[in-house]
RNA sequence: GGCCCUAUCGUCUAGCCUGGUCUAGGACGCGUGCUUCUCAAGCACUAAACCCGGGUUCAAAUCCCGGUAGGGCCA
C-alpha cells in the first residue's frame, strides 16, 4: 500500500450505516454497538451515515426512529447525519453529485460500462448457464460495445444500467475476526453499480463514502462477507485505500437461521416499548458474540468502552435467547433507584388507565413499585402486577379465596378474624400486622384443628381478598400500602362473596 | 446449484494460538432444597457439552487431514 494511504487510515474512524427503510433492527443495533465500542476503546470516531439512496423505500421517519433509538441506547456518534463534520453531508441522498463524479471516472477509464441487456435476456442467460451446470453470472455482452453503439442506444432511450468490470483474479484479505479470507472474483461477473449517473447502488456508494469519510475499519454483519471482494475491487479501480474489515457473527433465531421477524420482535423499538431497559439490551447484545475472557457478565456501556476488544469477538453466529435478556432486564430493574424505576413505570400505568393523576401520592406509588419489582421482567409487567392497588372494586372468583380444603364457612371465619385483628391494630405497619396475625394464625389453626405451622389458612384468604390474585406480594405489604380503611373494605367485600 | 463462513452443556460462552494443570469452568434456562400463605427475589446444590472419522504425539477439546451438519451471500 502506498505510504499516504496508510496515513489515511491511521486515525481510527468507524461507521454505522443503516438504510432508513424500516425500524432499527436489533441486529443493526448490535452492529452499531460494536462499532461504537471499538471507536471508544481505541479513541477513534464513530460516524452515523444514512444510506438512503433507495428513495423508493427510504423514509424520513425511519431515519428519525434510528436516531431516537440509538440515543435511547446511549450510543453516541461523533459525526452525522446532522452533526457536522468535515466529511459530510452524511445522508447519501445529499451526496449524489459526488457519486456521479466517480461514476463518470470509472466510465471514462473503461472500468465500468453501460449495459443494455433487458431483464428477460438476463433471465434467459441465467437459465441457460444453470442448465449447463454453471454458476450464473453476467456474461459481459455489453462490455464490448463501441462508443457509437452506446451513444445510439442512449439516444434511443434504451433502458440501461452501469456495470463495473470485475477482474478475473483471486481476492485475499485479512478479516479482524475471521483471519485470512479468499474469494475467486472470476466467479462474480460484472456487477451493477448504478441504475444511471444519478442513481448509484449500494456497493458503489459504500465504497465511495467509506473512502471519502476516511473510514479505517469497516465493522459490519457477516452477511456482507461475500460483498467484500466486490468492494475491494472497486477500491482498487478508484485508487482508494483498503479499510480493515471485521465481519461480526450473525444474530440467530432459535432454529439458527438469521434473526427474523415471525420468531419474535426484531425491531429495537418493540423491546423499548415493552419495557426493556437500554442497560439490559446493551449488556445482552454485547455478550452475544463477545466476552471479556473473564467470568464477569454484567457490564455498563462505559465499562464496555474500556474493556471491549474486537479480537475476542466470536466467529460463530449466536442465538438470540430472550430468557437471558429477561434475566438481565429483571436484574437491571432491581438495581434501579426506586424514584427512577417509578418514573419509568408510570407511563405503563397511565396507558393502562390505572393511574389517574392525583389519585396516588408519589411516595405511595414508589411503595407499589418497590414491592412489585422483584417480580418484574419488563417495565410493562408493572400493570399486571400492581393493578389491584388502583382499582376500587376487585373482581375475582370466590373459589380463589379457598386455601387447600377449607369450606366456605371456614374461609369466612378466617376473613372475619383477620378483619377483627386488623381493625383493632394499634399501629398500621408491617411488623405489627405480622406479629398479631401470626399469633392469631396459631390460635385459628388450633381451634380448627389445622396443622399448627401452616399460616395459609388465615393468610391466603386475606391475601386474595386484598389482591384478587393467586400470586402477589404478602398481605401485609399490600395492606400497608392500601391503608386501614381500604384494607377492611376489601375484606368485607370478600366476606360478602361468601355469603 | 456455485462461492464463502462456522462447529464445546438446550442457549450464551471460557479453554484452543503457546498440546499435559480439563474427572472441561462460568452464566441463562431446567430440576431439587432452604426461606415461605402464594408468586417472585435471594441462597445452596444437581443434571447437562468437546459434530464424526482418521492421523501426529508418551499425551489432543487444543495440531494436521478428510467427512458431516448448520448458516450466509449470489441466482
Amino acid at each position: 500500500m502506498k505510504k499516504e494511504k496508510i496515513e489515511e487510515i491511521k486515525k481510527i474512524r468507524v461507521r454505522f450505516a443503516p438504510s432508513p427503510t424500516g425500524p432499527l433492527h436489533v441486529g443493526g443495533s448490535r452492529t452499531a454497538l460494536f462499532n461504537y465500542l471499538f471507536a471508544k476503546k481505541n479513541k477513534g470516531k464513530f460516524i452515523l451515515r444514512i444510506e438512503d439512496t433507495d428513495i423508493q423505500r427510504s423514509e424520513q421517519k425511519w431515519t428519525e426512529e434510528i436516531i431516537e433509538e440509538l440515543k435511547w441506547l446511549g450510543i453516541q456518534w461523533d459525526e452525522g447525519p446532522d452533526i457536522g463534520g468535515e466529511f459530510g453531508p452524511y445522508k447519501q441522498s445529499q451526496r449524489l453529485d459526488i457519486y456521479e463524479k466517480y461514476l463518470k471516472q470509472l466510465l471514462e477509464e473503461k472500468k465500468a460500462y453501460y449495459c443494455f441487456c433487458t431483464e428477460e435476456e438476463l433471465e434467459d442467460k441465467r437459465q441457460e448457464q444453470m442448465d449447463r451446470g454453471l454458476a450464473p453470472k453476467y456474461d459481459g455482452t455489453c462490455a464490448h460495445l463501441s462508443d457509437d453503439e452506446i451513444q445510439k442506444k442512449i439516444n434511443n432511450k434504451q433502458q440501461s444500467v452501469i456495470r463495473f468490470k470485475i477482474e478475473n483474479k483471486k481476492i485475499k484479505f485479512n478479516d479482524l475476526i475471521r483471519g485470512d479470507v479468499e474469494f475467486d472474483a472470476g466467479l462474480l461477473g460484472d456487477i451493477v453499480i448504478a441504475k444511471n449517473l444519478t442513481t448509484p447502488l449500494y456497493h458503489f456508494v459504500v465504497v465511495v463514502d467509506d473512502y471519502l469519510m476516511k473510514i479505517s475499519h469497516v465493522i459490519r454483519g457477516e452477511e456482507h462477507l461475500p460483498n467484500t471482494p466486490r468492494h475491494i475491487l472497486l477500491q482498487r479501480a478508484l485508487d482508494f485505500y483498503q479499510p480493515i474489515y471485521a465481519h461480526l457473527p450473525l444474530m440467530l433465531n432459535a432454529d439458527r437461521s438469521k434473526l427474523s421477524k415471525r420468531q419474535g420482535d426484531v425491531a429495537l423499538s418493540d423491546y423499548h416499548k415493552h419495557g426493556y431497559l437500554p442497560e439490559a439490551i446493551i449488556n445482552f447484545m454485547v455478550l452475544l458474540g463477545w466476552n471479556p475472557g473473564t467470568e464477569k457478565e454484567i457490564f455498563t456501556l462505559s465499562q464496555l468502552a474500556k474493556e471491549f476488544s474486537i479480537e475476542k469477538v466470536q466467529k460463530a453466529g449466536a442465538v438470540f435467547n430472550i430468557q437471558r435478556l429477561d434475566f438481565l432486564n429483571g436484574f437491571y430493574i432491581r438495581e434501579k433507584p426506586i424514584e427512577k424505576l417509578t418514573e419509568l413505570c408510570m407511563p405503563y400505568l397511565k396507558e393502562a388507565g390505572l393511574l389517574v393523576i392525583g389519585q396516588m401520592t408519589q411516595s405511595k406509588l414508589q411503595e407499589v413499585v418497590e414491592i412489585s419489582k422483584t417480580r418484574m421482567k419488563k417495565l410493562s409487567d408493572i400493570v399486571e402486577l400492581s393493578d389491584f392497588f388502583f382499582k376500587d372494586k376487585l373482581q375475582f372468583d370466590k373459589e380463589l379465596l379457598r386455601w387447600q380444603k377449607m369450606g366456605d364457612n371456614e374461609v369466612k371465619e378466617a376473613l372475619m378474624m383477620a378483619e377483627k385483628i386488623l381493625s383493632e391494630i394499634k399501629k398500621w405497619d408491617i411488623k405489627q400486622m405480622e406479629t398479631e396475625m401470626f399469633s392469631a394464625s396459631e390460635k385459628f389453626n388450633l381451634e380448627k384443628g389445622y396443622p399448627e405451622k401452616n399460616k395459609g389458612y388465615l393468610l391466603w384468604p386475606l391475601r386474595v381478598a386484598l389482591s384478587g390474585k393467586n400470586m402477589s406480594p404478602s398481605p401485609f405489604e399490600i395492606a400497608n400500602i392500601l391503608g386501614k380503611e381500604k384494607t377492611l373494605k376489601r375484606i368485607e367485600n370478600a366476606i360478602k362473596l361468601l355469603a
